[in-house]
DNA sequence: AAATTTGGTTTATTTTATAAACTACTTTAT
DNA sequence: ATAAAGTAGTTTATAAAATAAACCAAATTT
């Protein structure tokens, strides 16, 4: 009947980073940020979680002497992402 | 670019209550359980929650001497969850 | 009449989300 | 040159949520 929902994409902010990243060659820390509207620390733990599960790929560099953060959908995200939507429409009927 | 979604109704067992509801005249606490596979514990404490927000109506009785527990959507139930339905698209793309 | 089941509620615990505080460095204004 | 403010984050603390476990009252089964 009802399907379950992946608790890791079942949460607002990390559906919007996978959702934003899902149309995304990459994203940056910054950009993520702006989309989201995500407060920094909200986002830098939603990125680690997301990151530990190898729903994205996380690289973290210097553009100058700044820190830079660029995130990547993985497949497996891309699997996950996928079957969350799959998921959810057993609850709205779309 | 996203929507909210509204927290009461992004929760896997609380959507699921609401979307039963939403087909139906009504539903007692036990076709809940069964439909959604919920623990009884958790049922009544969503259904508590659902009820407080007024997106559901439910009335107590007794069938003999055994409680008797009956969930109805309301009108405001049904508009939070077109709310909710649309903004989750705003996520999935759907 | 003891044990089990039914239909729940209440309370306690674990997990999660979020905010606040902090680090490290850079840029701007004085 | 230095203080103030901004950028790009991370870490830690707190609030909120979900869930499970324990419980209650009545009914049913053994």
């Amino acid at each position: 009947m009802f399907k379950e929902l992946n608790p890791l994409l079942h949460s607002e902010l990390r559906l919007a980073i996978i959702s934003t990243l899902i149309g995304l060659e990459s994203a940056d820390f910054v950009f993520l940020r702006k989309q989201t509207g995500a407060t920094a620390g909200n986002l830098s733990v939603q990125i680690e979680k997301l990151n530990k599960a190898g729903y994205i790929a996380v690289e973290k560099s210097f553009k100058g002497k700044m820190p830079h953060t660029t995130c990547m959908i993985t497949d497996e995200g891309r699997r996950a992402f996928e079957d969350y939507v799959d998921a959810i429409k057993s609850y709205i009927g779309s």
